[in-house]
DNA sequence: CTCAGTGCAAAGGATTTGCATGCCG
DNA sequence: CGGCATGCAAATCCTTTGCACTGAG
């Protein structure tokens, strides 16, 4: 499963005349390994030194134009996930305190009910939609015991 | 209606110690005419010279706090509209290309259906929701016929 | 008078880019 | 070999902050 990961991003770059060299795989292992979205700083830290800020910053937007990586804006920063045909579909709980992004899914019907309705907002608008986001924000379990916690980086408090 | 909305604006900033200043006044005028949420630059452009980044920025803090207005992350910058209980709830309609935001409205069977399924998320996780969020992200109809275009700013092209 | 609000300029922080070097294909 | 990927450092862009000044109560 992890290795089919592999293969289509390889087969994704590969189509764009991109490489999948060694930095690229580790930021899909970091990806594919976490259980929510991360951020740069997480990322860097999950690589303990073996990824460097600029790079990974490059070598993600290329991720992202592959269609590999979806990109996320949480808060001030981004966040990045594996893209959504990499994962199952899901949405996201985003937590005003820590800005800590935990995922969650609903029940398929109701997934319907909602692609149902974009269609008719398709129509109405000429709005072309490539996918959608219901995010739920708030506080999490962990912030609603110690109010006002926020480490301004994304990584988690000391 | 909108000397309505005013008039909330004032109580709320009132609450907390603050003034309803010409300049604050302004911003809720122009976030009340305005169709869909603005960035900054399109706030600063709205107002024609009378208004200063700096003091915007900071008014527009002051004026969240209150619960007067409401900060979205879009892309690589901020976006401001007024709160939802000072609208009707809606949800946005993201573009890709030019990051140009519209509001759009689902059925109310369907947020009801929704807000179901969140309090099954909350008592599941113990996250606490405050609110949603329903985007549909996409290409919209003017950049549909214009492939790639970007402002940067997220002010309208030239 | 006093203190919050304002404008200007400088600082801050996340992200991007220029450039020289290293390595894959 | 040739060109893309990499790392470092400097630059950029949005946003925040420091500070002196102004105006309302």
């Amino acid at each position: 499963m992890t290795s089919e990961v592999h293969d289509t991003a390889y087969h994704r770059l590969r189509a764009q005349d991109q490489r999948y060299t060694a930095n690229r795989r580790q930021i899909v292992d970091l990806l594919t390994s976490s259980t929510n979205p991360l951020s740069l700083p997480e990322l860097l830290e999950l690589a303990n030194g073996s990824l460097v800020q600029s790079s990974a910053y490059r070598n993600l937007s290329v991720l992202e134009e592959a269609g590999v990586v979806r990109r996320l804006a949480v808060g001030d920063f981004a966040r990045f996930e594996l893209a959504e045909d990499l994962t199952e579909h899901h949405h996201h709980l985003i937590c005003d305190s820590c800005h800590r992004v935990t995922d969650y899914r609903v029940p398929a019907d109701l997934e319907a009910s909602l692609e149902h309705a974009f269609v008719a907002i398709a129509q109405q608008t000429g709005f072309r939609p490539d996918h959608h986001r219901l995010d739920l924000i708030g506080t999490c379990s962990e912030c609603g015991h110690r109010p006002g916690a926020d480490t301004g980086t994304g990584l988690a408090p000391a």
